[in-house]
DNA sequence: TTACTATATTAGTATATACTAATATAGTAT
DNA sequence: ATACTATATTAGTATATACTAATATAGTAA
């Protein structure tokens, strides 16, 4: 079977699902990007994360493998997940590379980690 | 190597180390349950199907198949998840089962989704 | 009863995810 | 140069996820 299949009620609601279809569609690209970042945040290791960065401003790798108390290598491959979304920025002081929210994603995140 | 490891920064942020694992272990159960719930919007289907219960209360599982274009099997399936995380509830009418986002997860859903 | 409809569930599979272990990179210090 | 440190990357693996296809359940209707 495929989506051409409907039941009964198709032909009263046909309006109600043409505008719901429309509203899908005009929000495509958003929720896309949307689900993108929920499925970030919805792994409970980066989820922490994101919480710490949301209260401490910056930590570097070593320190954030000690809080999470994990090795190091899954934490750089988290934070490399959230650096390549935009939720994360890096910056190098000497050896230690010092991770953090940039200012125009610090809003969003404090709304959905806050919340 | 085990979290034991630690950079030449441990010694100078020792205190911001420690209350950052105290915040993590006091909000435990919150990111768990928020990581749940991140999870589950973080699938472009499931946010689609939640972002139509937000704009229209009360969908059957037939009409949802149409707006997403997909097979009624895997709709039942997220549609499950959705309801075991208590995001959504069903009501059977006849053949039909509705669902819909119970009234004491409107706010968050919202919040979440609008936003 | 039988036939039909809407939904749910199950089994199987393909892909994605998150880790471990090992290695690479790049800065620091001698 | 060599040795060391902080971080990144890679390969491999185990588990989770999301689908398809088939079947089960439960209500409706004849």
């Amino acid at each position: 079977m495929n989506q051409t299949e409907s039941c009964c009620r198709m032909s009263v609601d046909t309006l109600l699902i043409e505008s719901a279809k429309d509203m899908l569609a005009s929000k495509e690209e958003g929720l896309k990007e949307k689900a993108k970042i929920f499925a970030l945040l919805g792994n409970e290791v980066r989820l922490k994360m994101m919480t710490v960065f949301v209260n401490v401003d910056s930590v570097c790798v070593c320190d954030l493998s000690d809080i999470l108390k994990m090795n190091q290598s899954p934490i750089s491959q988290h934070l490399r997940k959230l650096k390549d979304a935009g939720l994360l920025e890096s910056k190098r002081e000497g050896m230690t590379i010092f991770y953090s929210i940039p200012s125009d994603q610090k809003e969003i995140l404090l709304s959905l980690i806050k919340g």
